[in-house]
RNA sequence: GGACGCUUAGCUCAGCGGGAGAGCGCCUCCCUGACACGGAGGAGGUCACAGGUUCAAUCCCUGUAGCGUCCACCA
């Protein structure tokens, strides 16, 4: 089956005999990529446009079934969109970029990346990854990446096609493509110059793993076992020692104060004297600074540099000297830092020199217990510790040269400014505005987006080399902005030539490559064309629509406002709209370390991509939802519902054409009515983005549909029973109501309402335009009232009770139904009169108008099968 | 330590000032000319707890508890 069935030349409808889910997806992504179905329209003007700054999944990992939930969300926005005639630029990215994919290259091939190494043009990566891991130069390195992330690509988008996202799928970009590379280096330029990005050499969080800063926006704090060790620092003017806790005594080499509370009376006599650190002898002032706590620990804590953020404060405030001790690997350096003189402690810090930070902290432990300098025995507790979001291993903090982009984090102006900007932006829900608030109000430092890595955008400048070789840090030679791209480890700098590379008065590249966010906080810029195709730009930036989850508004969300911002002086979208987690059955997020993700794909295949999406769209804006197959099949259910209703309603001989045909009896206008007033609720709900509604709004309307109105309308819509006159009326009714409901259903069950249409319909469902309330009222007639169906549906219920009370076939014969009610329901009853006979096979139905309830008396026919 | 969200039928969730709802699951029945990947009917809840406002509170306010999430300077 490679096509799809065509409406035949006759204009009859082309109904199957026995209508199936099975093979939808298949055969109707292909028509829609053939027919280009979702193909942005160039030519309509930023009014007319719809566009979405679409996440970029990280493919390095693999889509899982949260994925699949929060881009069905947006799928049935871009598709209500377009089909309210808005051009909708809905592209898709490939977030290929970064640490993750270097970790997956590293594991799936086997390799590693040794920048030192020449680049070897046969390269060829080992079969099988061995045990030791293969050095590769950086090019070979990044040439793998791109390798393999093209493979998860390929696979990436073969899921969403089965899932039907209504994706322009000639509007793909990645986040190492040239166009975002051109972008972020361009952004990168146009910062430095305006003066909010910047270098400086600074204590700076550090993963001693990969071997690279990190910024504050990607740690994340983990419970680890530690514990208090008190250590006497002996006073140099005599008197007791001072006792202070760490939790880190392997930095007490590195200390270069004692710090207390201002108003500590216990500590204010110290203010200003000095003792001598334990083991290493080195003298440190006693010194005062409020953010000090009086009742943690001793109440008198030792400086490091650098221990934690808060030894970051207190010797930039303090203006304390620096002891670095700690290497870039992790290790302890082989040199004793400044300060440290005496030979005894040189001696003592020998036996350091190299040890990782866990062995130092052993052995150090072990020789203030042999000066009898530790007090008591270690206290082990349980306390936070800061870690990269990737790593394993707790971070660091050491001294480096970075690039920062001002967010904010030292300027409260700036800080105010983006808050005011976050409130000019429309949440979905609105609650979430809080965590950009919160994140917003607390950074503390700059964003650091220098990463010291190899698979990412490269910083796009050099640095002249002096007649000593040396780096002049302060004179960076700038990429012109035509040639961006730019390599600085491959290509030349204006005016220089390749030999001058890495020689005296030649030139260096910068060798770090940005932060992923540094690129993938200029999605809009980079997917609407800034600066590469300034047409396309004009017609979809700034865009509307930023769907995300709500983990990352810390991150991609407040560091794209940050970069748009500085850029346009303006929001980069309108709206955000945040998807939540999916959890399983025990409420705990999904993941993969607990292995219980289901692979999106099977899941496709097992309960088909409608149904799935009808699970997806039950999930609420920003509304963790639990998986539930449940959910699943009850969407399956609604498919396959929506095909049988429809093989009804087109098997009557009725096609297209019957839809201009008045509609005439009550039960008929009924409905119409009932419709327009659907199609306003899911209107209202889609203008709110609470697709969860407009799908709920239709599909009660829809089961209502099937199990009342076609029941009642059966016999006269085959041309028989008492008003078989009025055929033609139902025959209007029934496919006028079809047609909408289909269009409804459209955004959320794609392939089975696209199916449905094809039979008797020309050109996609999807490109059909939205149902519109006022026809459907003009249709119905000004008198027409939704409740009639209602009450209709009531007496038939009546009449099916009895049916099920006495165990009968639904089909079994009723000898009199007796009904009475307000006069104004018996109106309803009465105008309904002949379809509900028909119904209910009801030989004799008596009315009588009297207050109170509705009642229906039943007297079943004498069963003739006894 | 701060902030936000949640707590309604066995399960998943709507409702949010005046009659306690849906779907699933469960029970009973029905092979009726769109559908057995179906249809009809039914049972099932002191709306977390405690106060307050109101003629009236699941719904508003205050507090408590539990669950979840985000944030917070590791002594």
């Amino acid at each position: 089956m490679t096509s799809a069935p065509t409406r035949t030349a006759g204009g009859s409808a082309r109904v199957p005999d026995k209508p199936t889910l099975e093979g939808l997806e298949a055969r109707w992504s292909a028509v829609w990529a053939k027919e280009g179905t979702y193909a942005f329209d160039r030519t309509a003007e930023r009014a007319a446009v719809y566009s979405i700054d679409t996440p970029p999944p990280t493919v390095s990992g693999s889509l899982h079934v949260g994925h699949v939930f929060s881009y069905t969300h947006t799928d049935c926005i871009a598709r209500y969109q377009r089909m309210r005639g808005k051009a909708v630029f809905y592209p898709m990215g490939w977030d290929d970029n970064g640490l993750p994919t270097e970790r997956r290259v590293q594991n799936y091939f086997g390799v590693r990346c040794d920048p030192s190494l020449p680049y070897d043009p046969g390269y060829q990566p080992p079969a099988e990854p061995g045990k030791q891991q293969q050095p590769v130069s950086r090019r070979n390195f990044v040439e793998l990446c791109e390798q393999l992330t093209a493979t998860d690509e390929q696979a990436f988008e073969q899921v969403w096609r089965q899932l039907g996202l209504s994706v322009d799928w000639s509007q793909v970009y990645t986040t190492i493509g040239s166009a975002a590379q051109a972008a972020s280096q361009r952004a990168f330029l146009h910062g430095l110059a305006r003066g909010e990005v910047y270098a400086a050499a600074a204590p700076t969080l550090w993963d001693v793993t990969f071997r690279t800063a990190v910024a504050q926006a990607e740690l994340e704090d983990r419970e680890r076992p530690g514990a208090y060790h008190t250590l006497a620092f002996p006073r140099t003017v005599g008197g007791d020692p001072v006792l202070i806790e760490t939790t880190r005594p392997e930095l007490l080499a590195a200390c270069v104060a004692l710090v207390a509370h201002p108003d500590d009376e216990r500590y204010q006599p110290l203010f200003g004297s000095t003792v001598r650190s334990p083991l290493f002898e080195v003298e440190v002032p006693v010194v005062a600074h409020p953010l000090a706590e009086p009742d943690k620990g001793s109440g008198i804590a030792m400086i490091c540099t650098f221990g934690d953020l808060t030894d970051v404060t207190w010797w930039r405030e303090l203006d304390l000297p620096t002891r670095p001790i700690l290497g870039r690997d992790g290790r302890i350096v082989t040199d004793p830092p400044p300060g440290l003189d005496s030979a005894q402690g040189r001696a003592r810090f020998e036996t350091l020199a190299g040890t990782t930070v866990f062995t130092a902290r052993e052995r150090t432990v072990e020789m203030l217990r042999e000066t009898g300098e530790l007090v008591g025995e270690p206290k082990p507790i349980t306390h936070p510790v800061k870690f990269y979001e990737k790593g394993d291993k707790p971070l660091e903090i050491v001294t480096s040269r970075q690039w920062y982009i001002r967010n904010g984090g030292r300027d409260e102006q700036v800080r105010d400014r983006l808050i005011a900007r976050g409130a000019e932006l429309a949440w979905y829900p609105p609650y979430m505005k809080g965590r950009y608030d919160n994140w917003v109000g607390g950074l503390n430092g700059d964003w650091l987006i220098s990463r010291q890595r190899f698979f990412g955008v490269p910083f796009p400048l050099w640095y002249p080399l002096g007649g000593d070789g040396e780096p002049d840090f302060t004179r960076p030679i700038l990429a012109d902005d035509a040639a961006l791209p730019v390599d600085p480890s491959s290509d030349v700098p204006p005016g220089y030539a390749p030999e001058q590379r890495g020689r005296p008065g030649g030139f260096i590249g910068d060798p770090d490559v940005m932060d992923t966010w540094a690129t993938s906080s200029l999605t809009p810029q980079i997917a609407g064309g800034w600066e590469r195709d300034p047409d396309l730009f004009s017609r979809v930036y700034p865009m509307d629509l930023r769907p995300q989850g709500h983990d990352i508004i810390r991150t991609w969300l407040f560091s794209t406002v940050v970069r748009a911002d500085a850029e346009f002086d303006a929001l980069p979208w309108a709206r955000v709209m945040l998807s939540g987690w999916i959890l399983d059955p025990d409420r705990k997020k999904m993941s993969k370390s607990k292995g219980n993700v289901v692979t999106p794909l099977s899941l496709l295949v097992e309960h088909g991509s409608d149904a799935v999406r009808y699970w997806a769209a039950s999930g609420r804006v920003g509304t963790d939802t639990a998986f539930d197959t449940g959910q699943m099949k009850v969407g399956r259910r609604l498919a396959m519902k929506v095909l049988n209703v429809s093989r009804f309603v087109l098997g009557l001989g009725a096609d297209a054409s019957a839809l201009q045909a008045p509609v005439t009896a009550a039960v008929d206008r009924a409905l119409l009515a009932g419709l327009a007033d659907v199609v306003d609720r899911a209107t209202a709900a889609f203008e709110s983005y609470d697709y969860t509604r407009a799908l709920e709004a239709a599909e009660d309307f829809f089961w209502a549909f099937c199990d009342d109105y076609v029941e009642l309308v059966k016999v006269r819509a085959y041309g028989e029973g008492p008003a078989a006159d009025a055929v033609g009326s139902a025959h209007a009714a029934l496919t006028t109501a079809l047609s909408v409901l289909l269009r409804l259903f459209a955004p959320f069950l794609p392939f089975v309402t696209e199916e449905v249409w094809s039979w008797w319909q020309d050109g996609s469902v999807h490109a059909a335009h939205w149902p519109d309330s006022a026809p459907l009222r003009d249709a119905a007639g000004v008198d027409a009232a939704p409740a009639l169906l209602a009450t209709a549906g009531a007496v038939l219920s009546a009449v099916r009770k009895a049916k099920s009370e006495a165990k009968v076939s639904q089909r079994a014969a009723v000898a009199r139904a007796s009904v009475s009610a307000p006069a104004d329901v018996v109106t309803q009853v009465t105008a309904a009169a002949d379809d509900l006979r028909s119904a209910g096979s009801i030989a004799d139905l008596a009315v009588q108008a009297r207050d109170g309830e509705l009642t229906v008396d039943v007297v079943l026919a004498q069963a003739s099968d006894g």
